[in-house]
DNA sequence: ATATGCGGTGCAAAAAATGCAACGCCCTTG
DNA sequence: CAAGGGCGTTGCATTTTTTGCACCGCATAT
């Protein structure tokens, strides 16, 4: 929207923390670039940046203003899906932050199912930890999150939350593939591999080794889902996972199985929001889509 | 702010239902209002009016973006208020919607009070009745409603409330002016003066006549609530108003008593604002200084 | 029919935004 | 300590956008 370009120009800048640099990837001069910010400052009444020496910052009553255009930005985005939704034709756009767990089947599968009826909706995925998923909403960078255990709870405003134990994952030849639920003593006490810290599920298993005077000492430590759910077919370890990003018959090399609750409580598993937000259209039809799934999708 | 113009034209057109008369309003010529809304339809993806013989109207495309307008320029007056506080101006403007009764004493005696401590800030206060000032609230014109029994209470939100008995007024030598206080039976044998129906305290007077088998029958009705303060001077009439409207010193020819509360339960005078939203910062400690003044004002 | 009002368009003039080159500043670097 | 490079900023000519004016087609009112 045009009426915005020069919002756009001071993210830019505000991004890239110098004026030269953001005029480039604007595609105009800094020279033009310049002028269009220092007319806005002169309108607007104050100066939106510190200038120092090597470039510029955001000052307070800039970083008000960003927050303005993202609230704008938002709620014409919500607008134009309202006016696509009344004239019947039901495009708009997802921006969804989520966990790890959910690409490899949740999500796919939903979106699919979502675009199957509403063609024109598209989407973006991106994958944030709890912490950046929550300033994801906070800045209108997406309309939608869906976490495990989330940290801060200010801001967000919970849809639907499900149970999900947290699962140990491995080799179906390992000897404790035959039990119908493992201990979390047992885990370990062999070699695992375990998400890092950012993450849900290890916090869990943080808090509940902690809770019986032991601690975690994975064999590999990784941010990357994938790779624990591939390594455990290598060494015999035991990884973890909820059951959300697990599907039994994917691999029948692989077989996961629950840890005992009394070892460790159910996790939550989060569709949020930004409190008081109202969504798009397409926004607010998916996470209804969403919600529905997960309420049918517990473990 | 010159980004919002195209948004401020729109505004003219929707509110004068006519491009000529819109651009005449706006100081351009009626083709380049034309053309400019022309082009923003086209960026946007529809058009926003109905074209009829006769003029324009707005359709739901336009009614929604209108909203976002609102909504839009709303928040950037907020943010320049929060910009402005932070620079140690304390600037602002405060939109206020009010029942009558708040304009004799209250409303001058507040908005003087802040005023002393904040020079900087200014002040709109339009009058009306308690269906307007909901309105004005849904639609930004104002930032806070100080009214007598509101109707609906969607999208207003209660900040604070106060009990109000109705009390009557009469001259100073009239014969029911030594009782302390009235029946409502008295007043309506009585010629009476009352505010037409429109107005809370009517319509808690029509209720309460209801209740008992009769009916108001006003000598004058009508919609300005000063009109009846002077006519009981004259007639020996019995006038009715809220005692926040009233000040024994004011006028010694003037006495007001309540009406027994057996007749007439205490209305609510209600301070309230837009639900959810944040209000700049102006608005909201004035609207906590009101609020404050209320709660030992009560009757 | 004729006249009047409406929204919309072609075209030239006016206004605004842009690119280019250069300036002054501060920090780094030889 | 001087030179060099990066930064934001400014003057000026150029390009792009917006405006005003005259005019069109159209529907209603007279």
């Amino acid at each position: 929207m045009r009426h915005l370009y020069t919002f756009s120009l001071i993210e830019a800048v505000a991004r890239s923390g110098s004026m030269r640099k953001a005029a480039e990837d604007m595609n105009l001069t800094a020279s033009a670039l310049n002028r269009r910010i220092r007319r806005f400052e002169e309108e607007f009444g104050t100066e939106l940046f510190e200038r120092l020496p090597g470039g510029v910052r955001l000052n307070p009553a800039g970083e008000l203003l960003l927050q303005h255009y993202r609230l704008t930005q938002s709620d014409l985005a919500k607008v134009q899906g309202q006016v696509a939704d009344l004239t019947g034709e039901r495009r708009g756009h997802v921006r969804i932050a989520c966990s790890q767990a959910l690409l490899p089947y949740f999500l796919p599968q939903q979106i699919a199912r979502y675009r199957a009826e509403h063609p024109g909706v598209t989407f973006t995925v991106n994958v944030r930890d709890r912490t950046q998923a929550e300033e994801e909403l906070a800045t209108y960078a997406s309309d939608l999150a869906l976490v495990f255990e989330p940290v801060y709870l200010v801001d967000f405003e919970v849809i639907q939350h499900v149970p999900q134990r947290v699962h140990v994952l491995m080799a179906a030849d390992h000897p404790l593939a035959h039990k119908p639920e493992l201990r979390l003593r047992d885990c370990l006490d062999r070699p695992h591999v375990a998400p890092n810290a950012r993450y849900g599920v290890r916090h869990l298993l943080d808090f509940a080794a902690r809770r019986v005077g032991r601690q975690l000492n994975p064999v590999v430590e990784t941010e990357s889902f994938e790779l624990i759910r591939h390594y455990v077919l290598h060494e015999h370890a035991l990884g973890f996972q909820i059951p959300i990003g697990l599907d039994a018959s994917a691999d029948s090399r692989l077989v996961h199985r629950p840890l005992a609750i009394r070892d460790l409580q159910p996790g939550s598993l989060i569709l949020g929001q930004m409190r008081g937000r109202t969504l798009p259209v397409a926004s607010a039809k998916f996470a209804l889509q969403v919600s529905a799934a997960l309420s049918t999708a517990e473990a």
